[in-house]
RNA sequence: GCCGGGGUGGUGUAGCCUGGUAGCAUCAGGGACUGUGGAUCCCUUAGCCCGAGCUCAAACCUCGGCCCCGGCCCCA
C-alpha cells in the first residue's frame, strides 16, 4: 500500500513546525481583525468551472456521488469563500474580513514545492474598494510571510488596470491581447517583442516589463503618455496604496508592471511574494483587488485578498530553533517493582493534572534502558521510583542535561511546582 | 502531457558498467550490567519498486509500468 502520488505523510517533528507556522498565521490574522471561516472540502464542480473556465476540469479531482451529482475537491479557496460570502454573509456589516486555512487538491505533475494535496492560508476583505483596504491586504501578506521566518521574501506590487490600459493601447485583436498578457505575466520578453515590438506602445511595454528597478515616476513617465485618462488615474491610486505601506510595517517592495495574475476578475492593485531560494516554484503568495459579483449574481462586490502557499512557506522558512528543539516531554517516569509501578502511575497522573507533559515506561524496562529511551525522547527530567524511594514517599529526579539528581516528595501538593519549569 | 536523474533492510549507502553467496553504517528490540542514559561487545528482526523478456543463472542486461527528485507546460 503506497501513498497516492503527490501526497505526503507528516511525522511529529514536521507537524510541530507546521502547527507552529499555522498558529503564527492564525494569531496574526486575528490580531488584524479577521475572523476564521471554513468551507466544505468538496463543492459542486460547477463552482470551480464558473470561476476558472472549462480548462480547469483537467486539474480537478472530480467525481460523481451516489446521487449523480458532479462534485470536485476544492482546488483553491477563493470560489468557495465567495460562495460562502454571497450565501451567508452578504448582509453583514462591511467590510467583511475573513481568513481560512485548509487543504486543497489539484491533479498536476508533482515537483518541488508542488503537491497534489497542499495547504493554503488566505484572507479576504469583502465590500471595500479603497486604497486603505488594498494597503492592508498587501501589508498583512507581507507581514505573515516574514513572521513565519521567510527572510529573503520579495514583495512585488503592480496594477492590472494600468497593464490592461497599456495592452489595449497596442490596438491588437482580443486573441493577441491574451497572448500578450500571458507573455507579460511570465516575463517572456522574446514573445512580447515578437507580438508587439516595433510600435511605440509595444516598445514601451517591453521596456517596462524588462526593467529590474523602477520608481513610480519612471513608470508614469515611460508608460503614462500613451494611456487614456481613466488608466492614468490608476497611477495615483497605486501611489496612494504604496504610501500607506510603511505605516503598516512594510519595509520594502518592488514595483512590477508585469503582474497579470491570469484571472479576469482582478481589477486593480495586484501583488505577489516570492521566496527566491525555492527555485521554479518560488511564489509563496498571490493576491489583489477583484470584482466578482457577476459570478454569483450578487450586485457588484469588490474586495481584496490573497492566498499563501503554506507548504512553500515552510520550505522557505527558517523555523526558530526553539520550535523544533522544545522537547515534547517534561518528565519521563521509570520504576522498579510492583510498588514502584503503582506509585509511578500515580505520579504521572498528578503531574499531568498539573499541566506537565509526562510519559511513563510502558515496556517494563530496567532503569538503564529506560534512561536511554528517555534521553532519545528528549525528556528534561527522569523520575525514578523504586522500593527505596516508595518506602520514604519520594522519587529520585534526574536532570537529563546536567546529570544532577535530587529527591522530591510524592505528595501532590509538592509535585505541583517542584519541577520549577514553565508549563 | 514533455525532458533529464534516480528507486537495494526503518534510515543512509556499497554492489550494477564487466549477470553467479546482497556488504557496511545507523536506528530499533534483546542480552552482557542483579537500580542510573548517549560508550563497548554479542545476538535478533529486516532489503534489491512492480511486471514481462533474454539467460543454466538477473539487484545487475532489455522493454513496459509505478513512484521519487530537478526542470518544462500549466498554475484557478
Amino acid at each position: 500500500m503506497k501513498r497516492p502520488r503527490g501526497t505526503r505523510d507528516f511525522l511529529p517533528g514536521e507537524m510541530r513546525k507546521r502547527r507552529w507556522a499555522e498558529s503564527v498565521l492564525r494569531d496574526t490574522a486575528e490580531r488584524w481583525g479577521y475572523g476564521e471561516v471554513a468551507t466544505p472540502t468538496f463543492e459542486e464542480e460547477e463552482l470551480f468551472v464558473r470561476r476558472s473556465g472549462e480548462a480547469i476540469v483537467e486539474e480537478l479531482y472530480s467525481f460523481e456521488d451516489k446521487g449523480g451529482r458532479r462534485l470536485a475537491l476544492r482546488p483553491e479557496f477563493t470560489a468557495p469563500v465567495m460562495r460562502l460570502f454571497s450565501q451567508e454573509m452578504s448582509r453583514s456589516a462591511k467590510p467583511v474580513k475573513i481568513y481560512y486555512f485548509g487543504n486543497a487538491f489539484r491533479y498536476e505533475r508533482p515537483q518541488s514545492g508542488r503537491y497534489r494535496e497542499f495547504w493554503q492560508f488566505g484572507t479576504e476583505i469583502i465590500g471595500a474598494d479603497t486604497p486603505e483596504a488594498a494597503a492592508e491586504s498587501v501589508a498583512l501578506a507581507s507581514t505573515l510571510v516574514r513572521k513565519v521566518g521567510v527572510e529573503d521574501a520579495v514583495l512585488r506590487v503592480g496594477h492590472v488596470g494600468i497593464l490592461r490600459g497599456m495592452v489595449s493601447a497596442l490596438g491588437l485583436s482580443p486573441g493577441e491581447e491574451r497572448e500578450v498578457f500571458r507573455a507579460v505575466d511570465k516575463g517572456d520578453l522574446e514573445t512580447m517583442e515578437r507580438l508587439c515590438g516595433g510600435t511605440d506602445a509595444g516598445d514601451v511595454l517591453v521596456g517596462l516589463v524588462g526593467r529590474d528597478k523602477m520608481s513610480m515616476e519612471d513608470w508614469r513617465d515611460i508608460g503614462g503618455g500613451l494611456l487614456d485618462e481613466k488608466t492614468v488615474s490608476y497611477f495615483s491610486y497605486l501611489e496612494d496604496v504604496l504610501s500607506l505601506l510603511p505605516a503598516l510595517g512594510v519595509r520594502s517592495w518592488k514595483l512590477d508592471p508585469g503582474i497579470a495574475r491570469g484571472l479576469d476578475y482582478y481589477t486593480g492593485v495586484v501583488f505577489e511574494i516570492d521566496a527566491p531560494r525555492l527555485g521554479a516554484e518560488k511564489q509563496v503568495c498571490g493576491g489583489g483587488e477583484y470584482e466578482l459579483g457577476s459570478l454569483f449574481g450578487t450586485s457588484q462586490v469588490r474586495g481584496v485578498g490573497f492566498a499563501l502557499g503554506f507548504d512553500r512557506l515552510l520550505l522557505a522558512s527558517a523555523v526558530p530553533e526553539g520550535v523544533v528543539q522544545h522537547g515534547i516531554l517534561d518528565v519521563f517516569i521509570a520504576y522498579i517493582g510492583e510498588k514502584g509501578r503503582l506509585a509511578a502511575f500515580e505520579m504521572a497522573t498528578t503531574l499531568r493534572e498539573n499541566g506537565y507533559r509526562v510519559d511513563i515506561d510502558l515496556l517494563g524496562r530496567n532503569i538503564s534502558k529506560a534512561l536511554k529511551y528517555a534521553s532519545s525522547r528528549g525528556a528534561r527530567y527522569v523520575a525514578i521510583l523504586g522500593e527505596r524511594e516508595v518506602e520514604r514517599g519520594v522519587a529520585t529526579l534526574r536532570d537529563m542535561q546536567s546529570g544532577e539528581q535530587r529527591e522530591i516528595s510524592l505528595s501532590s501538593d509538592e509535585l505541583k511546582n517542584v519541577l520549577d519549569m514553565p508549563r
